[in-house]
DNA sequence: CTAATAGTGTCTATTAGACAGTATGTT
DNA sequence: AACATACTGTCTAATAGACACTATTAG
């Protein structure tokens, strides 16, 4: 082995290919909220949590729904690859990026080997106007989920994609799971699994964090709020306990909401930082 | 552009550098619980938790320590190359392993584009008798926390480490932060960063799981687990408070330790699953 | 009036925090 | 006896769950 006398020298003399070198992606899990349908003019919308899924048009896996993803640069900060997917998919700029999990199967792809990084990003969908790219839609989300199967359908209206995945209790471990597909006829990739592990992310921070907040628009009622936490909970909660909980975490502002076959509702904004935030 | 009719021929004409690759590592934090020194015989051992280091015989950061890692092959699963560094540095097998985050800074390697992502392993330090590779070394770990800063010491008994890190909040969010190195003489790469994420996580989780018990012996007795709890959460508790809440994680045994110049204690296990655990 | 949501009051049950007290070993 | 920890009892404060009640609108 060559001695060498200082960094420099060694890095000159660096041979970059001693290892064999792989490919990276991003993907992004875009959540955000829609509404259902109104089924009656008193009652208020139900609330969905959706996800921004893009048809391939290319193989492999042509023709499956797949999320918004793509190759990191090489001289490309994997946060900054993630953006630009956003950037490029949906014409989004500025929002809530976290990045989520790496999953590195090497067999995961079937054209070479490609280790990826799941981002989850949250929106507030009314603020995009139409802008996502041609391919893209928006699903909805639903979950039953017990203690080892988690059974997915998302729904765009159009079509509707299922999948079903294993959860195991992995050794050395009561409190973390490992995640097989069981059932999986339209999506590309792992991307079941990549799916399974933001909603199963999202759950959690709902309940002590705020990034409730990235998916609400400027102004909204609490009854709204209430429901888009229950819509991610996937279980009712109660007024009361609801109400203290957030209470301090939002505030009320001098607009009503009014028109619905009842009772008007306040409109309340999130009470974050100053008001910086919406720009 | 080419049109394919099937995904095999797609795949077989595929160019896998259309993109230009980088390379992968992993990282490991390995941390474990260390006795700090009796300074009376009835005083119960002080416990920090500590973690293991590397230090660097070759180029880049010669002599600077930095954590256990190495590249990832070319048809290794991520996590299988973590197992391999754990067996390699600490002879550990069958342990707890936990992917923590991805680091993915082009700049972070100086040699070329190098992603890492870091995984979390947890052990008992006291089942692994002496058979840490030549160049590692355990150091306590002393943490302090403000609003802005994070300041760590690393103690070996013979070296003293210390770096510095700045929080400050990201944009768009009220939980997230953003860590930025400070201050760093003596470690390589960004694994100040790589630390405290693993600090973080560490501390988060054991609140609401049992991740604990992995870093115990078999058997140990309450005033040594709430020692444990506060050596990493870094703050005193209360003992009935701690005793409610551990109280269904753990079962008595008729086993007890004596000999402490005190009222002897009740040696407890880990009441998780059954006995399988150990092995 | 009615259906439907908005919003509040209050009782209860559970959990967390605090402190004081008793127990029991070694030197 | 004295020190140090082990362990428990209990009072209080804070939080969560449950239910019932009042308020207010469009049709």
């Amino acid at each position: 082995m060559k001695i060498y006398n200082s960094e420099e020298d060694f890095l000159k003399d660096y041979d970059s290919n001693r290892y064999e070198k792989l490919s990276m992606t991003t993907d992004i899990l875009i959540f955000s909220v829609s509404d259902g349908l109104q089924e009656n003019y008193r009652k208020l919308n139900k609330k969905y949590f959706s996800i921004l899924l893009v048809k391939r048009d290319n193989y492999p896996f042509k023709n499956k729904w797949c999320l918004p993803g793509g190759f990191v640069g090489i001289d490309e900060d994997l946060e900054d690859s993630a953006k630009r997917i956003l950037a490029k998919e949906a014409n989004l700029k500025n929002i809530y990026l976290e990045q989520l999990y790496t999953f590195g199967n090497p067999n995961r792809d079937p054209r070479m080997r490609v280790v990826s990084t799941s981002y989850m990003a949250l929106i507030d969908k009314n603020t995009l106007n139409q802008k996502i790219s041609k391919n893209a839609s928006w699903f909805n989300v639903i979950v039953f989920e017990d203690d080892k199967i988690i059974d997915v359908t998302l729904d765009n209206g159009n079509e509707i994609i299922k999948f079903k995945i294993l959860k195991t209790l992995q050794e050395k471990t009561t409190d973390r799971y490992k995640y097989e597909i069981l059932a999986n006829d339209s999506l590309a990739f792992d991307h079941p699994l990549v799916i399974v592990c933001g909603i199963s992310r999202l759950k959690n921070k709902i309940e002590y964090t705020n990034i409730v907040f990235n998916m609400m628009p400027e102004y909204f009622t609490l009854g709204e709020l209430q429901l888009v936490y229950e819509a991610i909970l996937n279980k009712k909660l109660l007024d009361p306990a609801f109400r203290r909980i957030i209470a301090n975490k939002v505030e009320k502002t001098n607009k009503m909401k009014i028109g619905g076959g009842h009772r008007p509702a306040i409109l309340y904004k999130y009470k974050g930082r100053d008001d910086n935030d919406k720009k």
